[in-house]
DNA sequence: TGTCATTGGAAACAATTGTTTGAATATGCC
DNA sequence: GGCATATTCAAACAATTGTTTCCAATGACA
């Protein structure tokens, strides 16, 4: 039989899904003790609180996620040593990274919940750990993104690159419902992969889309 | 002095700002009665549980819209006469009356941020309300909008409307975030308008992407 | 004016929340 | 073995939650 992981472990495993499913504040820590089968002290002993589980829960993601990113990144600028990454190539790293790492987990849909409820969710801690904790690689990847796409304004780049950070947490994590109203409607079964390789065209026709129109300008200014 | 309006109305018009910033779990009763002046029963007395009370809050502002929107729809099939209409007739026409309903009450943002709750958090009876209460007239959008996109495959308008519901729903809920570091790096000051503006191009150009490329065969498959 | 249904309000309810305590147990080290 | 540290555990804590109760105030209608 096999051994069962740590108190720490199980926590974390657990705490991860309950949040994914229900969210943060209606997600208590006897629910996660219990079904964890650890006492319900156990929380409070080896994190010290619920926000620092909550805490915990996302660098279990973002950590492994963030060094793989940045390794990328890396072989990508070797790769094209000192000439521009194109936009698609960015994009197709990136997406990479976010699929490699919960595969070891088999969890993306818990971790695509988890960012999506990192925006969506109060939890004002949470957003501030995160930009502390990992703004540098987003910071990093919008500037070679700007870099790949010199023709536009930078308030449009900013815009639009959140435009498509939306249409990404927003369909993963909602996932499980759209799956199934998908299924229903379509009969076809939607994998994870799938989705992405709708989503490449999509994101990349998005960012390339035309110009707006220049805002009107306003009547007293002739 | 105007006189205050009724205790039902002061109760929805607080519940659905508190709601809209720290979500509905995040949000007891007391704080709303005390912020709304009422009595901590009025809220049961009145609408009977603080589910009811969610609802009723997204009541206000769904039932004008869809009667709004059936209204329009009809407006543009009367003037198509029968022919096609094209996507961004239809597109133009949703964004107006998403715009036109909560201008009445000045809280666009707050009506964006509702939604995303309804998409993100747990609360599953407010998916199933939404769904049986406002679920036709999104069946009859899309229909036209198939109708208007005959190329795309209809698995593949399915994914990318709601792609696009993602983009729109997560940019305009979180719009205050993204306004303050927009502001701060490019100093510009942004209005719904300007984001409606923006969105358009990039809507169109994302439902109007190639086709992604067919999804690889299975090995056994040869 | 008197009656009755509606609304407002203070208090209490039972349930659940995150957290702390202090003793019991296990674990590692010499 | 024996000590010290780390972990587990049951119990209690104080605070907060949604909901209910019971009574007073109100206002419409006869």
């Amino acid at each position: 039989m096999a051994q069962q992981p740590d108190t720490v472990t199980r926590i974390l495993d657990t705490a991860e899904v309950l949040f994914a499913e229900r969210g943060f504040a209606e997600t208590s820590l006897r629910n996660i003790t219990s079904k964890a089968k650890v006492n319900l002290a156990a929380v409070n002993y080896h994190f010290g609180s619920k926000k620092a589980l909550i805490q915990a829960v996302f660098a279990r993601y973002l950590d492994p996620f963030t060094v793989r990113f940045h390794a990328s990144l890396d072989e990508l600028e070797a790769d094209y040593a000192g000439r521009v990454i194109p936009l698609e190539a960015l994009l197709e790293t990136m997406a990479r990274s976010v699929l490699e790492v919960p595969a070891e987990r088999n969890s993306l849909k818990v971790f695509m919940r988890l960012l999506g409820l990192a925006y969506s969710q109060a939890q004002g801690h949470l957003r501030r750990y995160i930009q502390e904790e990992y703004g540098s690689v987003f910071t990093r990847f919008t500037e070679l993104v700007r870099l790949a796409t010199p023709e536009l304004p930078d308030a449009e780049r900013f815009w639009r690159l959140h435009f498509m950070l939306g249409t990404v947490i927003f369909t993963l994590s909602g996932l499980d419902a759209l799956r199934d109203i998908a299924e229903k409607d379509y009969g076809e079964h939607v994998s994870v992969r799938d989705l992405v390789r709708r989503l490449r065209p999509v994101v990349v026709a998005a960012m390339n889309a035309p110009l707006p129109d220049p805002s009107p300008v306003r009547r007293e200014a002739s």
